[in-house]
DNA sequence: TCCCATACGCACCAAAAGGTAAGCATGACC
DNA sequence: GGTCATGCTTACCTTTTGGTGCGTATGGGA
């Protein structure tokens, strides 16, 4: 765990940045904002991830305090994966960077293929 | 440049994390948000950038439409770098993954090292 | 026994990213 | 001629990142 426990930097943008900008990363975050997941959950969700990186970054999002991670005592194992308090507040913040992100496609004429904004389902 | 021109993700938040997340990026941007910069000029205010890096970076904003950039034909050279106003639309943004970074150093009890939020100085 | 589902770990590798240390070009000035 | 400031470019190198293709462990069920 220390391995993965690399030091952020010290400005905060650079911080938040770094917490959030590996691969698949904020597509996982997107998933477990709407509740704990398995691993082999977020692998169904997410196909195009290898199962090695999705551990690796769910670990170190977990290490920074993003992602906690329960053990279920059973066969076949059992993980949990959740997104923390200080995991859910980044909600607003992956908001306004997917809303930035549609406005940078519309910019630059590549609206053909973005995708939706819905960050977590509205609840009713 | 077509070489510097990697497609961006088809999901905006990549997208827009792609944009912003390579080395010095961020910082640079924070420079430019309040005027045009020199390519000196920014070097002796992110004095820990090499040039390489710097001006790739520049390329790479400037590719992706946040920076632009205006040769002078003089000599010495002079080429101004400006945010522009798809890049000034960050600033909101910025704010918000800059605030957040402050706040997961304080919950991660690593307020010691933590620098301010100001992004662009107050217009008085 | 085998097969199943689940959650990993490891060895290896290619590509990407960032950095060091040069080099080149320009015109102006001495 | 040399020096200056500026803005690059290049070669080389190290580190990091993400991926492929295995393997291991568990208990339950046939």
């Amino acid at each position: 765990m220390t391995k993965l426990l690399k030091r952020l930097p010290v400005l905060p943008i650079e911080r938040a940045i770094r917490t959030i900008s590996g691969r698949w990363k904020a597509v996982i975050l997107y998933h477990l904002l709407d509740g704990p997941k398995r691993l082999s959950e977020l692998n169904r969700l997410v196909p195009s991830v290898t199962q090695k990186v999705l551990v690796q970054q769910l670990r170190e999002m977990e290490a920074h305090g993003l992602v906690s991670r329960e053990v279920f005592r059973q066969v076949p194992p059992r993980v949990d994966y959740s997104a923390t308090p200080l995991g859910l507040s980044l909600e607003p913040v992956m908001l306004a960077l997917c809303d930035w992100g549609q406005r940078h496609a519309e910019a630059l004429d590549e609206v053909d293929a973005i995708a939706d904004c819905i960050v977590r389902p509205v609840n009713t």
